[in-house]
DNA sequence: CTCCTCATGTAATTAGTTACATGATTTA
DNA sequence: TAAATCATGTAACTAATTACATGAGGAG
């Protein structure tokens, strides 16, 4: 799906600039449907404009860039209803924390929590911002795609919820930072789980 | 994460050529985690044995070219437990089919059927691939990660079976493909849910 | 007083995909 | 007999991210 497709998509919830729409993509409607960031946004824009499929009014702001609000043509419409029925890509997945931690066994136990407890903090995040909509107020087709996100999320965080622990057990058990030993046996290292939860405040963004 | 770390990731799993790392990310055990392709794959074990962190022997085989088996050396498990240490990405996730979906309106009602069987039978191959697998065989992060992937299809097939008729309800009430008319009101048009079924057996691939 | 939000756009770099080149063996 | 699998690698191309440039106003 190019980037022309996706301006124009989020284009039907109404006029929007393309920072608008960069936001829609990150935190609206699309949020986690599909990477965008400004450098496609922008080309894109200049290009639906010369096919005639966006309209362009810019608004004068005071000391700021002229906000550009661009909204759909009658031929947008139809172009955009006309690219909904190609093949759809297969959907894409990647997760550099799930590949980590299928490599546990080379990952000190403390960070391995520290990982679980990160990719906790997203998703419930992701899940808060959707959890503050109400689908009432949606189309079907919206609500449906809100409905299936909530669900998603919600099975990731009951599963790290439920199993992180174990991980992290194992983890500790098989291979024990302190000790050198290789064969460690069943080790009953899961008794003080919580001390010294992570630590690292710095470099958790970016 | 790019591409050489990737590889190493796979080599963990024991020897391997180039071509069975690539199935490895797309059938076996980093399957959807993290798509490579060739392109990608090849590039980087070259690198990766021009920095010594693999090692290869040809075997040499009729017809076919040489099959370079690489495996890890001790500077290879290294430098995968250091490149393990940094900051993971976040998770990126996209999907034609979502998008698509969101701007059910635009789409007629047949082909949101279709789009939701496609899109279940996609997740379905994927649950059947991973219940191939015994996670009692697997070592602890590989099982977590095995459990996690397995609730995560579910939660989207079950939310498909739950709600999928109910969006395509909505899409043929809403917006009748035989009438013209915009403003139909609710119209009970859910009588005949199921009968023509999508069809449209070919470009069901690619 | 500093940082974040708003606001657009270009240029450079990097990453990823696709196509090509080659070819024997097995399966349908 | 046609197509898929096995097997490696390069070259070309497309797409995406990042950095840069500019700058006012409001929140903390």
């Amino acid at each position: 799906m190019d980037a022309k497709t996706l301006c124009l998509g989020a284009l039907t919830c109404g006029p929007a600039s393309g920072y608008e729409i960069r936001k829609l993509f990150e935190e609206g409607a699309y949020a986690t449907l599909h990477p965008i960031g400004f450098g496609s946004i922008y080309p894109a824009l200049t290009a639906l404009l010369a096919d005639g499929l966006v309209e362009c009014t810019a608004e004068e702001q005071s000391g700021r860039p002229d906000k550009k609000v661009y909204r759909l043509t009658d031929a947008g419409v139809a172009a955009l209803a006309q690219a909904l029925l190609g093949e759809p890509q297969a959907d894409r997945y990647r997760s550099d924390t799930l590949f980590m931690l299928t490599l546990a066994e080379l990952i000190p136990a403390e960070r391995i929590r520290w990982l679980l407890r990160q990719h906790r903090a997203a998703h419930q995040a992701e899940l808060d911002k959707m959890l503050a909509c109400d689908p009432a107020d949606m189309p079907a087709g919206p609500r449906f795609v809100h409905g299936l996100g909530l669900t998603v999320y919600q099975a990731v965080i009951d599963h790290i919820d439920r199993h992180g622990d174990a991980l992290v057990a194992a983890i500790a058990a098989g291979r024990d930072t302190t000790t050198s030993g290789s064969s460690a046996g069943t080790a009953e290292a899961s008794g003080g789980a919580d001390r010294g939860l992570g630590g690292s405040s710095r470099t958790a963004a970016k």
